[in-house]
This record gives C-alpha cells, sequence and structure tokens, in this order.
DNA sequence: TCCGTATTTAAGTCCGGAGCTAATTAAGCG
DNA sequence: CGCTTAATTAGCTCCGGACTTAAATACGGA
C-alpha cells in the first residue's frame, strides 16, 4: 500500500494530522472520529503498510506515531516531478535564449 | 477533487510523470496505456479538478500539461505535517536537554 | 482466576470509482 | 456537405474499500 492512497482517504489524513502533534494510542485517536474501533483500527493498518505510522505497545494501548519513511516517499515522488518539469523548463528557456527565431516543433 | 485522491490511482499517477516530461495530447497519453481512451479522458477529468494538470486546444487535440497548483497543494500538507512534527521533537529534545532525568518518552 | 479495558480480527453489507462499449461533439479536409 | 480523426459524455458492470456488529486476543488488577 502506498502512502498517496493511505492519505486519499480523510479519516486518515485526519489522524496523520493528529499524530503530527504527538504519538497517542489507537483510543485516544478513536476519540476524534464518529466511526468504531474496529474502522479506526483498519484505517491505522493501512496506514502502517504504507509506513506512515509506527506502533508501539504499552501494556494493553498501542501508541501510535508518525513514521518519516511514508512522507518521504511522498515528498521524493512530488521532488522528482518538479525536478523532470524545472529540468524541461530551463532547457525551452536556454533554447529560447540562444535561438530566439528557431521554428517550433511539436513533440510527437 | 483532492490532489491526494487524484493520485492515489497508479495510471493517474503514471500520467503525471509523462507530462513532467512534457506536454501531451490525450490520444498521446493514451498511447502509453492498455485501457480504453473514455478511461483516459475520464482519469484526465479527475487531475484537472484536482488541479495537477492544464488542458490546452489545438485543431481537435487536447495539449495537456502539468499544472503547479496540485503538487503546491501536495507540498503544502506534507510540510505542514513536517513543520509540527519537528517543532515538536524540538521542544522535546530542549526540555531533555534542561532537565535529564524528567521521565523519558519514546522518540517517534 | 475471573473480570474489565483496549484493540484487533472476522464476516458481512453497501457504495463509489475504474473499466468497458456505444453514442455525441468538434474540427480539418476532400 | 460527407468522411475521418480526436476526444468527451452517457450508461452500464463489477470489484475493492470503508463501514458495521460480533467474536477473539491480550493485558493488568482485585
Amino acid at each position: 500500500m502506498d502512502a498517496f492512497t493511505a492519505l486519499s482517504d480523510p479519516t486518515r489524513r485526519r489522524i496523520v494530522e493528529l499524530l503530527a502533534g504527538g504519538e497517542r494510542s489507537a483510543g485516544e485517536l478513536g476519540a476524534s472520529f464518529d466511526i468504531s474501533a474496529p474502522a479506526i483500527s483498519q484505517h491505522l493498518k493501512v496506514l502502517k503498510e504504507a509506513r506512515l505510522v509506527q506502533v508501539r505497545a504499552e501494556a494493553q494501548r498501542r501508541i501510535y506515531a508518525l513514521d518519516a519513511a511514508g512522507l518521504d516517499e511522498l515528498e521524493g515522488w512530488v521532488d522528482r516531478i518538479r525536478g523532470f518539469w524545472n529540468e524541461r523548463l530551463d532547457v525551452l528557456e536556454r533554447r529560447l535564449a540562444a535561438h530566439p527565431e528557431t521554428k517550433k516543433r511539436r513533440r510527437p
């Protein structure tokens, strides 16, 4: 399960936002929503598989915290897209500066 | 439609990756996939609503290009999460430095 | 050991989204 | 005008994912 899919759900995004403010138990997280505990548990499982959160056991409680790995993957993808894009624009700019009269050719 | 939901689909992610290499027509984009033209059109509609792509008409062709707005939204969210998180860790670090005997809490 | 609390697993329902084919719109060209 | 090309809209099916309730697991305390 990739980070994008995991974060496509608003509830899961909210969970990540809550965890950005500090670690919490599954029960504490669930208190912020109107859905059942099992539903929360399943969301946490998805986030865990996407490496967006980590779990640690403390007695019966499961304490959840953010995991950087998932966020890194996300940010990496966005940066890669931006990188290719800007690189392409730079080439275009240089070409326009060097040969202002060049006839434009549409990409195939 | 938000950027996360739009990018939860692998086909749509791929489309964005292709457009990072330069603008293309709907038909050119579709040639990279094994799905029907209407399916591609639907995907492009979703990406457009998420402001991840822009369209421009050229005769019968619709030329698609990346739109920074969607990527900005995405990056903004990630940065906000990281911001809150790091800020919290900084506070924790300062507290530990000032009071080494403070009851410890696991680092995320 | 038995009970209460915290959480997950199991099993089932329901709805939205991704795909298809067929029909529609739009533009260039003989 | 018709014909072709390019793309979107309409209408349908189907599967996965987000819920639910009920049952199972795990732990601490009286």
